[in-house]
DNA sequence: CGTTTGACTACGC
DNA sequence: CGCGTAGCCAAAC
């Protein structure tokens, strides 16, 4: 069972900055709650490690609390966990809406309900939009890098 | 006011 | 490759 540390110093702040890339995940691809972390820069007064360890979880609080709040914006359903697969309870009527959600949006499911993150996996914003909300650039989630078959690799 | 219960993950069997 | 565990807090019951 999880055991989850306090919420960041500033969780307000912290779950906003967290919609607020969420926002930019395109239709048809996915991220995830390690990689939403990894572009947020640990909160003021959360040593690395501590960040590390529960940075995902935080994003998870973040997504939980968006349908409380009023967020009808945030597209939480393209969140998935590091493995591409739905952290909601299997058969829970959220995961079921957040699975159909994602189909229609074109993202398929293997056998085992997994997402391929090496296909639909996001790369993240843009670097200048990164840069302007200082962010970092996240982790990637493709394990092959984006090879164009046709360019050359200069020198 | 004591219990229960987590929208996570890396790691070891 | 699947399952259990640590992490050790906070909010909902």
């Amino acid at each position: 069972m999880p055991s989850l540390t306090n919420l960041p110093p500033d969780s307000q702040a912290f779950f906003q900055t967290v919609w607020h890339i969420v926002r930019q995940i395109p239709a048809g691809a996915v991220s995830t709650y390690g990689q939403i972390a990894s572009m947020i820069p640990p909160p003021e007064g959360v040593g690395d490690v501590d960040y590390k360890r529960f940075g995902a979880v935080w994003v998870g609080k973040a997504m939980n609390a968006v349908s409380a709040a009023d967020n009808a914006d945030v597209p939480w359903q393209r969140v998935v966990n590091s493995q591409g697969g739905i952290s909601l309870p299997a058969g829970s009527r959220a995961a079921t809406e957040q699975r159909r959600r994602l189909e229609a949006e074109g993202i398929t499911f293997d056998k085992r309900g997994r997402i391929n993150l090496d296909s639909a996996g996001w790369d993240g914003p843009d670097a200048d939009w990164l840069a302007a909300h200082g962010l970092l650039t996240p982790v990637p989630l493709k394990k092959t890098p984006p090879d164009t078959p046709g360019q050359l690799t200069l020198f």
